[in-house]
DNA sequence: TCTCGTTCTGTAACAGTGTGCAAGTAACAC
DNA sequence: GTGTTACTTGCACACTGTTACAGAACGAGA
């Protein structure tokens, strides 16, 4: 059932997930699925906890210890961009936490591995996490769903403001997401080693 | 309308703006609005669009340019917070950048006085900002409506995995966010001048 | 004055959402 | 048989955004 539950938001996207459609996939009526889960929130906290764990921290590569961070920091980033109905799910939800848990453990691990602990560790471990959920934020937003003149290159496109022609050209431009990612997290990584 | 469309958000929170609350608080039908405005969307769009220009930039303070870079871009994160409610609506319509772009053209102007102009200012003004949205998210995320068990901090209170006690401890304790937001950005303004 | 078109408002409804309640069925224990 | 428990169903409530339709008000032209 919250097995159901995961493929259809794996599918279709959070939005798909409710409680009438999940009952019509699973052939039941939604009271059904009440009495088994108990209420939404305590389904999709039942769905995220089920993919947490299927989340088990691949093996990190690289040798020194700045590589392992980042290889660390990437996995986050990237098995969220993978499964992004669900990581978007968590976030409406405010789950991400729960979902991210047994990867950040790996992260403060290498952090750790890199010398760093207690408050130190803390302090490194969150810088790292919010620059990563920032770039999520910019990863997940479906494009498609915003409005052509609510899209940053269109805004930047039809500003009048008292930059450099050049500059303006490059806020209009798409943007390589992946690429900034990097070294802007690789800015954070060096400032906390 | 829209006026009283934003007073009712900034008072009780996005949630609250459904279009028969707003009809009540302004003692019309629904129909009335929709006739006016269009629909949802375009409400939101309008209010994001006055609460944007209502944001006119602050003078930013500072002599050296690292110094004004900080303080612009901590402009966008201060007003952010300030209207939370407007943000979070704003995001959750994905016209985040819309509300943000007059802040964000202030801060692409330190940039170039810099000496950034191009590529290279647009580069640092996404890494910047993503930056900033990160710790937005942290920010603008409403703990007390989070399961208790979904918390991060409760999440490594009850963590066994291989890592320092005192790590632990930091991890489970609250954290200082406008220092950590702080420390991390001035890394990410750094690593571009 | 009468009519026509535009602008605005209200009534009532549609389709969708999460959720709660009373009743029912089936299996198992005594 | 009689319970007791696990599970299911049907139906309703309160809420959401949105819209088809019926008017009211009002100024322009005949």
């Amino acid at each position: 059932m919250v097995t159901k539950a995961l493929e259809l938001v794996e599918a279709e996207g959070p939005d798909a997930l409710t409680m009438r459609r999940l009952a019509a996939e699973l052939d039941v009526t939604t009271t059904t699925i009440y009495w088994h889960v108990g209420s939404r929130d305590e389904l999709i906290t039942e769905i995220i906890r089920q993919q947490s764990e299927q989340l088990a921290a691949r093996p990190i590569k690289g040798t020194t210890p700045r590589q392992r961070i980042m290889a660390a920091a990437t996995h986050i980033w990237e098995s969220a961009v993978e499964h992004r109905a669900i990581t978007s799910l968590a976030h409406q939800s405010g789950a991400s936490s729960l979902l991210q848990h047994p990867l950040e453990v790996a992260l403060a691990a290498e952090l750790e591995a890199a010398g760093l602990t207690g408050p130190a560790a803390a302090l490194a471990q969150r810088s790292i996490l919010a620059t990563i959920t920032g770039f999520l934020v910019l990863a997940l937003r479906d494009e498609a769903s915003i409005r052509e003149d609510s899209r940053s290159t269109t805004l930047w496109a039809s500003t009048e403001a008292d930059l450099d022609r050049s500059t303006i050209d490059a806020l209009a431009a798409p943007h390589d997401l992946p690429k900034l990612f990097e070294v802007t997290l690789q800015a954070v990584v060096d400032s906390q080693l």
